[in-house]
DNA sequence: TGATATTACTTGCCCAGGCAAGTCATCTGG
DNA sequence: CCAGATGACTTGCCTGGGCAAGTAATATCA
């Protein structure tokens, strides 16, 4: 494909109207289940999610800003709020002293499983419900190649 | 699929974590190449684009929020913003004083212009490129079904 | 025909997030 | 061993967007 044309052509604009119907619609809608049933956002839960899977439901912010394609201060805001309510606590890495590490509480754990069923329930409805096996295997694929080059181009910045 | 079991498998859990990356870091990516080189947002453009295409250059607001996946108060503010740098002008729908219709200037439709070589370049780059044409329908075909399945969501919800 | 409902939009208030500047801890070169 | 550089956050300021309430125009129906 020519980078250089300035242009898209037919198929292209329907495939990026497409895409882009996803990346503005899909969030809205997650979001707005996500505040209606537990009063948090999608990158919220996505926060919670990550550290309860790591291990000893703990990580340096750095690394848990990656793993969620955050930014760091929008990160150390969600973890303002988050220790509000004591569903994670904050404490320098004893290894090194510039890192914070971040570790989910019992209650915090609690909050993610009582969020759980229903906001994966709306994503199979959005998401999986809709595609034959087939599709997501392509689906998967396409967007991985798509993922791993808008990672780099954020990185580089 | 069966919707009703609570959790992801390890292959959906990889598939929704790719496509998380792709809609919060492909937007934000976005953003950051039209702030810089146009100092308008992924969004906006999009309303200008839409605008240029329409009978006219002219969509009633309500019309035009549908077609950008936008609510009417975000689009509302919009228009208040383009109307200050005179890119669209409002008025009064002359067959029905409820709706208003919103018609691209000229002076919107160069702002346009000047913005869209580089945008449609970095949506090439990050979109098109990685991708084989095969890939392209395939992803396609996927997202298709998924953005149906979030538009009447939206609706209904 | 006039009161009420409905539709399309706008406004006000609030909060989340981006960016730039500040702070604190560690590394590095002299 | 100690200034300056670097790295990891944090804070303050500002803007964008969501929601709910308000307004203006049209439709409905007694």
């Amino acid at each position: 494909m020519d980078s250089r044309s300035p242009w898209l052509d037919d198929d292209q604009q329907d495939l990026w109207q497409t895409l882009l119907t996803v990346v503005i619609a899909l969030p809205a809608a997650l979001d707005r289940q996500l505040q209606r049933d537990a009063g948090i956002s999608n990158f919220e839960y996505g926060v919670l999610a990550r550290l309860s899977t790591a291990d000893e439901s703990t990580l340096r912010l750095s690394t848990l800003a990656r793993l969620c394609d955050s930014t760091l201060p929008r990160l150390s805001k969600v973890m303002d709020r988050f220790e509000g309510r004591a569903w994670v606590v904050r404490r320098p890495d004893p290894d090194d002293g510039r890192y914070t590490l971040a570790t989910l509480t019992e209650a915090g754990r609690q909050k993610l499983a009582e969020s759980a069923p229903e906001h994966v329930a709306q994503v199979k409805r959005l998401v999986f419900d809709p595609l034959t096996a087939a599709q997501r295997r392509h689906l998967g694929t396409a967007l991985s190649r798509i993922a791993a080059t808008v990672r780099q181009e954020l990185e580089e910045g």
